[in-house]
DNA sequence: TAAGTGAACATGTACGTACAACATCCGATT
DNA sequence: AATCGGATGTTGTACGTACATGTTCACTTA
């Protein structure tokens, strides 16, 4: 049976996806073999069929395991998948994969928001908002430059807190505020007279633009963000499979 | 009840939620408001709670509704996530979004793989491969310009097709031929004159690339592409949450 | 007026049954 | 020997029940 049953009520399919997907993980089950069917599964942790299919489908939408009708499912080689907090900061994200994050604060500023910002913060236009403008390196490499407002609230945390030592989004969420999701709308612009200042390119220089939003649990929005990224220092990998839908568009604008 | 019911197996809990799906995208249910409950909507559709419940579930992956326990879902603002051959195929994309999908071939042509094409389609170099290049446009705006390279046995199937008509993905899963998975690797680029040409943009302006591969269930490599889009006419969105690992990461590059 | 309480409603969890659709393999027939 | 069936195993669909947990709102009470 389950190990780490305890008295909180944790769902029973949950129970059994997380178990599952330990074997998976820990690469007991390998890449590429089939698992017990839904029945020997269901014998096995003592719950119904329905039970089983519920955990088996949040292992698909995972893009853990992938299978058709009438096959066991198999175990899918493994996706370039990061965790939420490695993909939302740039910090985490770096030592993640192994280099020394750095940065220099350009600027760190309360203003009145513009009508772009209020926009995107949804606060009144005028509304005082936190602007942050940073350099960030990799190994003492540049690799991006980053433009964030924040909420008023959120922002005026920053200040007490030394920007160029430590991750702002481990900093926040030591501070109470949880960061619940977010959204990057990517693509690419030519570098302009700051950009190119600070990054050390010409005028006119083709930069990977990702537009950030982070929102919380309530679905407040707490910070907007333009980022820029040299394209020779660091791009983005969208993996996808056909059984398992994941977060991800491609949009087409208007006009 | 359902209007467009047929004599064809398609799963009720699909005609359901691709029902409710039209609702929504109709703007008949207008974003933030909420949606019928669960044993309402049992009722209207005649099938059982259970039925409804896999039919939200659905919608809910694709990022239409969301809700909190205890109370009715509610209509999700704009886009999020979208389906595999979706996000695989331009044609179906276009259509997804509502416009009309353009495509003029400049060459089709048959010829031995380059060293780079012969690492990304795990081929042997000078094996000979299916290259094709195609400007492809919504509602007649030129959008994108796509430079595909095929394994011989699937490229040689595209000399029997009406490239211009429509989907090469629907028209290959059609012969046979099923992609299973794929990547796409984005950054920016500077137009060369070959994008300069087709495009219509000066030489040097910012492009978004998305360098796209294409997997079988087997893991076998059938299609490398590498499409460069005007930044002003699409972009992509990721969209990632605390709890849900989706299959996108940030990477940097070495060197 | 303000706070608290509970009924009504809604979704989440978990069980169960029955049958349909599909994959695989083995044996019989050609 | 090759092909065609059918048995078997497996997942997909659809139904149903029961109870847990959470939200909302109207009404009662202090």
């Amino acid at each position: 049976m389950l190990a780490g049953m305890s008295t909180i009520a944790i769902p029973m399919h949950q129970q059994v996806s997380d178990h599952i997907r330990q074997e998976i993980v820990s690469g007991r089950w390998s890449e590429g073999s089939m698992i017990p069917g839904e029945i020997q599964l269901s014998e096995q942790y003592g719950v119904s069929r329905s039970t089983i299919r519920q955990a088996l489908a949040s292992l698909r939408r995972e893009g853990l395991i992938r299978g058709v009708q009438g096959r066991r499912p198999i175990v899918c080689k493994a996706v370039p998948s990061q965790p939420f907090s490695v993909f939302m900061s740039f910090s985490e994200w770096a030592s993640a994969i192994g280099r020394v994050p750095g940065q220099r604060t350009v600027e760190i500023a309360r203003r009145s928001a513009d009508a772009a910002t209020a926009d995107l913060l949804h606060v009144a236009e005028g509304d005082p908002v936190v602007q942050l403008l940073r350099v960030r390196s990799l190994d003492g490499v540049v690799t991006m430059l980053e433009r964030s407002r924040y909420l008023r609230e959120v922002g005026d945390l920053l200040f007490e807190m030394d920007l160029d030592a430590g991750s702002i989004y481990a900093y926040l969420r030591q501070r109470g505020v949880d960061l619940a999701s977010g959204r990057h709308v990517i693509d690419a612009v030519a570098a302009d007279a700051v950009d190119a200042e600070h990054l050390g390119v010409v005028i006119g220089s083709p930069l990977l633009r990702a537009r950030r939003t982070a929102v919380d649990a309530q679905g407040k929005v707490l910070e907007v963000a333009d980022d820029r990224y040299l394209p020779e220092q660091a791009n983005f990998i969208i993996e996808n499979h056909y059984s398992a839908n994941t977060g991800m568009a491609r949009v087409a604008l208007v006009g």
